[in-house]
DNA sequence: AAACATACATAAAACTCTTAGGTATCAAAT
DNA sequence: ATTTGATACCTAAGAGTTTTATGTATGTTT
């Protein structure tokens, strides 16, 4: 009859993470070298405390186009009867992962000038 | 016969500026009191250094838009024969702005632990 | 006279994401 | 036993925002 709260911020009117899905994918599979879609959405919640919450409607398509780009490749698994699908970077994977990160830093400190925002006094909880 | 290169960077791929441009907006208005579209675009593309070009066809109408929601008001000059559209923030918009910031800054926040990055190094020239 | 800057505006198309739905396996609780 | 919840994939209609393209008009610079 309780209900666990398991976040205590909202989320993010999501609006914000348009244009932030891809430099997301390929940041954690550079950094975890393998991951399947399922896994990506629980990591980036955990990750950001709740904050973000991919949903597979997006996704799952994006993934698919990124493979199709030849950014990710991919190799299926199967645990037991269920299906896994693992998503890798590829060498041009890994270079776009370098542009996007880098693109979305400097875009940061842009906006941080932009808005005037003290970053410094900022603590996420 | 030379082209003058105003801004060394390029602009941003426009993704990563979605969903910021009602943030910017109601960030400047705060700040200026009064200043009309064409000003802003400009203003914005002064205060980046070129990074962000707010195109006209997004500001105008978003700018409609912010004022049929109540957040912006108006009042129209004339600068010889040309009009201009100034807008201000209501107390609507104030408050709407003040929201937007902070959920702006804590977005930033979460991407920068996310991504691992490290805006201390960064220094955009 | 032409080109460029100022200043407004709209509308079709493109793009990305949400919402809503579908299928199926496995574990835990009722 | 069966329902609920978690795991795991997927697609498609609709919504929302932005780009691209276009239009109008005045003022300034070349």
């Amino acid at each position: 009859m309780f209900v666990e709260v398991k976040y205590k911020t909202m989320l993010y009117s999501s609006e914000l993470i348009k244009g932030t899905l891809r430099t997301i994918i390929l940041k954690l599979l550079c950094d975890q070298q393998k991951m399947y879609g399922y896994e990506i959405t629980q990591t980036v919640k955990d990750l950001t405390k709740g904050r973000i919450q991919l949903t597979e409607g997006a996704l799952y398509p994006t993934l698919h186009a990124m493979e199709s780009e030849g950014l990710l490749t991919t190799e299926v698994e199967y645990i037991g009867k269920r299906v896994r699908k693992y998503y890798s970077v590829s060498k041009q994977g890994k270079a776009k992962a370098g542009e996007k990160i880098n693109e979305f830093a400097e875009f940061m400190e842009t906006m941080r000038v932009l808005l005037n925002l003290d970053l410094g006094t900022l603590k996420v909880q």
